[in-house]
DNA sequence: GAATACCGCGTTTTT
DNA sequence: CGCGGTATTC
């Protein structure tokens, strides 16, 4: 028996066996959190290699993330040696994108066409919209953009799109979206959903290449199925179409990304698409604790439509779960970080095992902050991007319009960046010359002809700036990128205005470009034989966990949307507390609510071997502070959904948020509060041992009165007016789009509440003060 | 027409 | 607080 047969046996359990040795037809593996699926993935490649079932390179292994794809190679690696490198292994976006540089040309996909991500993509939405006369306050162009990419997502081309639109605000989408769609063919760029698409349409499109790529990639993998939208489906559908030979891997508990496309009933349907499908269940958890895994499992068990999946471990039960309420934010973090100096001495642990888990990137800020006091070595994971900063997009653009020079999105960043005196009206007048003929900016440079079209006042400054693009644009090929990267800083005049500008803040920035150019290096240096475009592509298609250095010894810092697929020893997941986990943007309508539920499993069963949950009484993020929120955050009802047996409060004030009925304003239970005056008055009345306890159990009360005397008070105040609409009228949303609406109610003050009916997001309950509404004539 | 100085708004999660 | 939009000056 050879070596890999041998670690068939002792490395994998029987379940997972079946996984990796049953090599051909359809393979749906249901893998629970930490159930080993990284490893059934990777050895089920190192198997079709080991056992000659297809050679390395026709086997394609798709996942979410870089991160996954990176560590899927190393253990591959590990398992066959220098084989596993043929393997195709990338996220979609890099695959369908690498597809498309290569064979994209069947369809008019430009082979060095440019990535926009999705703040540029509102951009020319936006653009197109201007050109269009379409209002922009009538009409919110980062929403448009989401509607385009929503259609996208699912396959609908503008066309289709249009016909299908069935109120004005679709029809306006509907339009803006042909613009878009033609700009984004001059510009030769694509958005992120178009990488996918436009694979698809390859494939549907042009048979020789569909042929091609299904003799090509023989056997496909799918990491994260849950996790997929209808575009991405249907690539699937159509790479494993002919030979049946596909492996999906995915848990429908941990599916939580459906705001952006993705829907679970792709996994839940995997039998019917494929019928006779092997099933395998992993239920065994290698990762966690029980009692973290049976806190886990109680909490997803609130869900109701799920594939039915019993997760056990035997690493033993381990410590009980702890649950801390403080009263502000910085309590919170303070805590947390003296835990970890804690944990640090009496466990000898590294700053690495740690991981502060939260909803929303807004909660890092107070981490930052504590952390830095304690001198705690920590990275946050997403959040503001090194790749986001104005000077590094600044640069990227130029890179962008070097190779591409038809990309009007970089240009329109950089066409004045230094300023060179083209505004706004020149820009314009670029573009609109650039368009109407069909040329890049350096071609500009030798059309003499065209000249006269772009006005008096800027020409000369433009023509300048098209010949300096046209040089660099020619020279390309000839340098390295680092060395183009150099010439475009000093040519473009970028570096001599910011070391004129001699501020703090331009120091910043130059700093900020020299770790660029570090980073240019080190591709050059890992890449020598890819350019310009290869390395755009790496940057546009960053994602936010791969700036998470494994070997740093640091805590990590991190939403619970990019914890995904991590593990950390000690786990803690803060700020859970009602409208923040779960979002009050989600929890008014059930399957917002589920996923929310999905995205606490998640954090969850991050944890290894402790978990602690906590929440404070007051946040003092910039966003509550403008609501002019009382404070008075309530924990999150997640928290009730695991038995109390599960988690252990630390002190009273956490335990009376707890296990006191805190989901009730004013309903803290006498019992409780007595026990909470014992316990505070044997404390001889220190507010510093116990701040949050007291404080709760009386506010709680009064707070609750307070509110509810307000809210009757402006009740009672009559409206003066009546309300400006009426049951039955159409409305117009800049983000929601057009709805009827179903009722009106004083809101008092003089103001309404409207439910409408929107035709797109379903029902909501706006405020008709606040919210932009517009009526929409009725037709005929 | 462009550059600069101010005001107001908005923040869920991300490829 | 930072960005995008508007008003004002060059």
């Amino acid at each position: 028996m050879s070596d890999f047969e041998k670690s068939l046996q002792t490395d994998l359990n029987k379940p997972q066996r079946e996984a990796v040795t049953t090599l051909d037809g359809p393979v749906l593996v249901l893998a629970g959190a930490g159930s080993g699926k990284t490893r059934v993935i990777a050895y089920r490649v190192a198997n079709l290699i080991y056992t000659g079932k297809c050679e390395p390179w026709e086997i394609l292994a798709v996942t979410f993330t870089n991160k996954a794809a990176d560590e899927m190679g190393d253990r591959v690696h590990k398992l066959v040696g220098i084989k596993g490198q043929d393997v195709s292994l990338g996220t979609f976006h890099r695959t369908c994108s690498q597809i498309l540089r290569r064979w994209g040309q069947e369809i008019g996909v430009p082979q060095e066409f440019t990535i926009l991500d999705g703040t540029e993509s509102a951009i020319v939405a936006k653009r197109c919209m201007k050109a269009l006369n379409v209002d922009i306050n009538h009409y919110d162009p980062k929403a448009v953009a989401s509607r385009i990419s929503g259609a996208k997502g699912n396959l609908i081309h503008w066309r289709e799109y249009q016909e299908r639109a069935i109120d004005r605000y679709e029809k306006i989408v509907g339009e803006v979206y042909e613009a878009y769609e033609s700009a984004l063919e001059h510009a030769k760029s694509l958005d992120f959903d178009d990488l996918i698409m436009k694979t698809v349409d390859l494939m549907e499109d042009s048979p020789k290449t569909l042929d091609y790529l299904q003799n090509r990639y023989r056997y496909i993998l799918v990491d994260e199925y849950q996790d997929i939208n209808r575009a991405q489906y249907v690539f699937t559908q159509l790479f494993a179409g002919r030979d049946r030979n596909i492996c999906v891997v995915g848990d429908d508990d941990q599916s939580i990304y459906a705001f952006r496309g993705a829907d679970p009933k792709y996994i839940l349907n995997f039998e019917e698409d494929f019928p006779g499908a092997l099933v395998i269940k992993l239920e065994e958890n290698y990762r966690s604790k029980s009692s973290i895994l049976n806190a886990a499992n109680a909490l997803v068990r609130h869900n109701p439509k799920r594939h039915y999946k019993n997760l056990w471990t035997d690493r033993g039960e381990g410590d009980a779960i702890q649950f801390k309420y403080s009263r502000t934010d910085e309590a919170e973090a303070i805590d947390i970080a003296e835990s970890i100096e804690t944990f640090m001495k009496v466990d000898k642990r590294l700053y690495n095992d740690f991981a502060v888990l939260y909803r929303t990137n807004a909660i890092s800020r107070i981490f930052e902050e504590v952390f830095t006091q304690y001198a705690i070595p920590y990275q946050i994971i997403g959040g503001f991007r090194f790749y986001d900063r104005k000077e590094i997009k600044d640069v990227l653009a130029y890179l962008k319009l070097v190779m591409n020079p038809w990309d009007t999105v970089s240009l329109q960043r950089i066409v004045n960046t230094p300023t060179r005196g083209i505004g706004e009206k020149s820009f314009t007048k670029l573009v609109q010359v650039l368009t109407e003929h069909d040329i890049g900016v350096h071609e500009l440079s030798y059309r003499e002809d065209l000249w006269i079209q772009l006005g008096t006042y800027a020409a000369n400054r433009v023509i300048r700036f098209c010949e300096m693009v046209r040089t660099l644009h020619e020279e390309k090929d000839s340098f390295s990128v680092f060395e183009l990267t150099g010439r475009i800083l000093d040519e473009t005049g970028y570096s001599r205005k910011l070391e004129q500008s001699d501020t703090i803040e331009a120091e910043g920035r130059l700093e900020n470009i020299e770790e660029l150019m570090g980073a240019i290096t080190r591709f050059d240096e890992a890449y020598p034989t890819e350019g310009l475009p290869v390395f755009l592509e790496q940057v546009a298609l960053i994602q936010s966990q791969d700036n998470l250095d494994r070997d740093a010894d640091s805590v990590k810092c991190l939403t619970a949307h990019a914890a995904k697929g991590l593990e950390f020893p000690v786990v803690f997941v803060a700020a859970l507390e009602d409208g923040l986990f779960p979002h009050s943007r989600s929890y008014h309508d059930p399957q917002g609510l589920e996923e929310e539920r999905r995205l606490c499993y998640v954090s969850i069963t991050r944890a290894m071997d402790r978990l602690f949950l906590s929440a404070a009484y007051s946040r003092s993020s910039s966003f509550w502070r403008t609501r002019g929120s009382l404070g008075g955050t309530l924990p999150s009802r997640f928290l009730a959904e695991i038995p109390e047996d599960l988690i252990e409060p630390v002190d009273i004030a956490s335990k009376m948020a707890l296990r006191g009925d805190a989901s009730i304003p004013g309903q803290v239970p006498d019992a409780v509060r007595e026990t909470v005056k014992a316990e505070y008055s044997e404390l001889d009345g220190d507010w510093t041992v116990l701040p949050g306890a007291y404080k709760f159990a009386e506010q709680q009360g009064e707070l609750a009165t307070v509110r509810a005397n307000r809210r009757q008070a402006k009740l009672d105040e009559a409206p003066k007016e009546p309300s400006g609409y009426a049951v039955g009228q159409t409305v117009c949303h800049p983000k929601f789009g057009e709805g009827k609406i179903t009722k009106i109610q004083p809101a008092g003050g003089g103001d309404y509440f409207l439910q409408i009916n929107f035709t797109s997001e379903g029902a909501k309950l706006l405020s008709e003060e606040k919210a932009p509404l517009t009526l929409v004539e009725e037709e005929e």
